[in-house]
DNA sequence: TCCTTATATCGAAATGTATCGATATGTTAA
DNA sequence: TTAACATATCGATACATTTCGATATAAGGA
């Protein structure tokens, strides 16, 4: 598995829903940091954001109290992993949840328990 | 978060199953590694074991093909993700699922889908 | 008791990750 | 066009993780 750095799995929930073991490890390594749990649980949330129409950087920086780059690897994290989707207005970058992450490791998860 | 080898959370499902953002992190993180994927898959399984009444540590090298110091590893980091539990018998360690961890995580997961 | 086997721990190497400051890119507003 | 701002990338640092060989511990059997 590759380094998040030179980022690589987006990994395409291929044919089916199906993703392979390494393809869930990623999407669990994606959900394996509290900064990036507590960005996805307020994604989840109804806030409305500064701008008063979705959830942008700066919103993020406020709630997790990091830097500007450090938000925009863990955005980098997110949507390799499918657990995001983000979207440019303007000079702001507007993100939302995207099933597709989720799904993946319900599945697995489900085979478990 | 420390590392996995001075392991620390054994996250106590303290009084209830909420386990706060750190240590849902930390499930997840155990949940990262596709060896460890592999093996908490054939925990579920209906296989028997080489000994017929359990999978013990020999089992899962042969699935996964890792030594034996690894297994030891990867096992230590599912118990104190309490995504396991281990009981020694003889000479054997046996291991089985543990709900905690599952549940951990899946009620982490409902807020966000 | 001594040997064999199962597991755990130690030490080390290679690689991966989180974080930030500095800087680059791109967009809006003046 | 220029200034201000949002975001991305680069480079560096500190630390974490995976993996194994060597060794220790513990249990059973000869």
């Amino acid at each position: 598995m590759s380094a998040i750095m030179q980022l690589e799995p987006n990994i395409q929930t291929n044919t089916n829903l199906e993703l392979g073991l390494d393809g869930v490890a990623w999407v669990f390594k994606a959900l394996s940091d509290p900064a990036r749990l507590k960005i996805l649980r307020y994604l989840a949330s109804d806030a409305v954001g500064c701008c008063g129409d979705g959830i942008c950087g700066c919103d993020l920086e406020d709630i997790t109290g990091l830097s500007q780059p450090t938000i925009s690897h863990h955005m980098k994290c997110l949507l390799s992993a499918n657990l995001i989707q983000a979207e440019k207005r303007g000079k702001w970058m507007y993100y939302n949840l995207d099933t597709r992450g989720f799904k993946a490791v319900q599945a697995y998860l489900e085979q478990c328990c």
